[in-house]
DNA sequence: CATGATCCATCTCTCTCAGCGATGGGGTGT
DNA sequence: ACACCCCATCGCTGAGAGAGATGGATCATG
């Protein structure tokens, strides 16, 4: 048995069919059928049912389909290892949330990208949940969302703490003062955003319930919004300078414990910390940006 | 890179030089040097240091190999899985104490490889520390061992609980009266026998130090020597019935802290656990041997 | 029921590439 | 100086992977 046999494998397991599989390899379909021949020959049971609208997995071939997925994982996870002699290089894939990357991530990243040349950075933004997702399938190499996050296959180290505030038209005077607006409607950048639990959270404690939700792209859209009245929003504290100080909209501190958001970046706990996303997480640590604002 | 590429790595770091990995993998030493080659092509980066007494590893190399075992490791549980419907059948390598397997395994033994004529079964013995070494190197799948143990990459069961007895000449009447004894030996089947230390601290804690040691490759061998005065031993009580009748040694029962010895079964932490292994752990399982023996 | 579409098995042909054997150069110990 | 051991390289050969064509089976559709 041979690592090729097994992309073979996981790719007529994930295709549904040898012929689909054999465009997905960029080969034909003669050659797959015999490669699974060779692997079923070779482990002396059938892996695949077949019938007319393709195939499908044996009980044989669902305890092997697993194993395909951890070698080939394993095996680019050792060319990278070869190849990563400590100074990054190469690709690195992150995902953030968007606030998270607005409010801490900028400075980093052009930094970054300053001190190591050789490294391709991309940055992928989504909702925490998209983004434990995007670590789990290995789109991304890591995360920064918002903590905690428990999940056996992921680690996570917390990297930044923020006060969350609640934003709201400049007319409100207090969060309480929500509970009997009826036209209230939560503003948030997107579907699924994890501070809309939050949000509902803190206005339920409040006794304002039945609220609508408006979801805007970005953070200048939101603003506007809540400026014009439309509705409230929950946003770090330090996204808001500007808007604040303008008076467009009110701004109301929380009670710690529910302004208080752990950013925490999660991986996965199989893969090996490559010296690129290590340099990374270095120039994110907290203390190290505080000196390097100094 | 593949894995077969990886064997060939694999070979050359252990072997210490291309030459005799390609004797090692029943090849000629060019394909060897070829394939580290393309190896080294494909990573970008040199995997061995080539001298004139064969080859070293490189960094890079270095942090490969790990990748390679483990690798290796995985495709042989891989097609071991697939091929592992659920009835034992196949290789199945144990290991064990020599006094665990006199004492509880041999009815098992007998009694799996009638229920089970597919599998080949194997059970090698030794010392604890013996069985611990062959189970993290994957020479054995598992292996009964005097417990406790401790070890990241292990994972243990507790399997029988034993009372241990010293034993010694029949004119010694009490553990005691050994204190004054000059001559004084131990006598253990095999050097590094796990219950030497045992037995070390319990005549220590009895004033009896500076005693010799006598290594016997057989319990009766044991037995004669114990009965003929020329030392003590440390054996579990069940293993001592027909000497002790015949009153051919003397048997002291010890203080519960001291008798009590806990069999564990070790195995991986990372493999698989086998249907083979699985079903003889349920036939060794004291609740089942006592409804077993009724 | 006929037809077309889809899917897998099998056959043949081609050609790449892994493996083999031989040779050569470099270094080491005697 | 010589024998020895090690690795690199080259040309050759054959197994086997890949390409393409064909055929049988099944299903949807009108």
């Amino acid at each position: 048995m041979d690592a090729s046999d097994l992309r073979v494998f996981e790719a007529v397991a994930r295709c549904g069919g040898m012929s689909r599989a054999a465009a997905d390899l960029n080969t034909v379909q003669s050659n797959v059928t015999a490669r699974i021949r060779g692997l079923e020959d070779e482990l002396g049971e059938p892996l695949f049912r077949r019938h007319s609208r393709g195939v499908d997995l044996t009980d044989a071939g669902a305890r092997l389909l697993p194993y395909a997925h951890r070698i080939a994982a394993l095996l680019g996870e050792a060319a990278a290892a070869a190849r990563d002699d400590g100074t990054p290089r190469g690709a690195l894939v992150l995902g953030s949330l968007e606030t998270t990357a607005a409010l801490h991530l900028s400075p980093v990243l052009a930094g970054y990208a300053r001190a190591f040349p050789g490294v391709d950075l991309t940055l992928r933004t989504g909702t925490t949940a998209e983004m434990v997702a995007a670590v789990l399938a290995r789109r991304v190499e890591g995360a920064f969302v918002c903590g905690p996050v428990a999940h056996p296959d992921l680690v996570g180290q917390p990297v930044f703490r923020e006060r969350l505030a609640l934003l709201t038209a400049p007319s409100v005077h207090s969060p309480e003062a929500l509970a009997d607006r009826r036209d209230l409607r939560i503003v948030v950048l997107r579907a699924g955003c994890s501070y809309r639990q939050r949000l509902e959270a803190i206005l339920a404690a409040r006794g304002a319930v039945g609220y609508r939700m408006l979801e805007f792209g970005t953070l200048e859209a939101i603003f506007g919004a809540v400026a014009a009245g439309l509705g409230v929003t929950l946003l770090p504290r330090g996204l808001i300078g500007p808007v604040w100080q303008d008076g467009r909209v009110a701004v109301h501190d929380l009670p710690a414990a529910e302004a208080a958001v752990e950013t925490v970046f999660v991986r996965r706990a199989d893969t090996r910390l490559s010296s690129a996303l290590a340099a990374f997480l270095e120039r994110a640590r907290p203390e190290r940006r505080a000196a390097a604002a100094e």
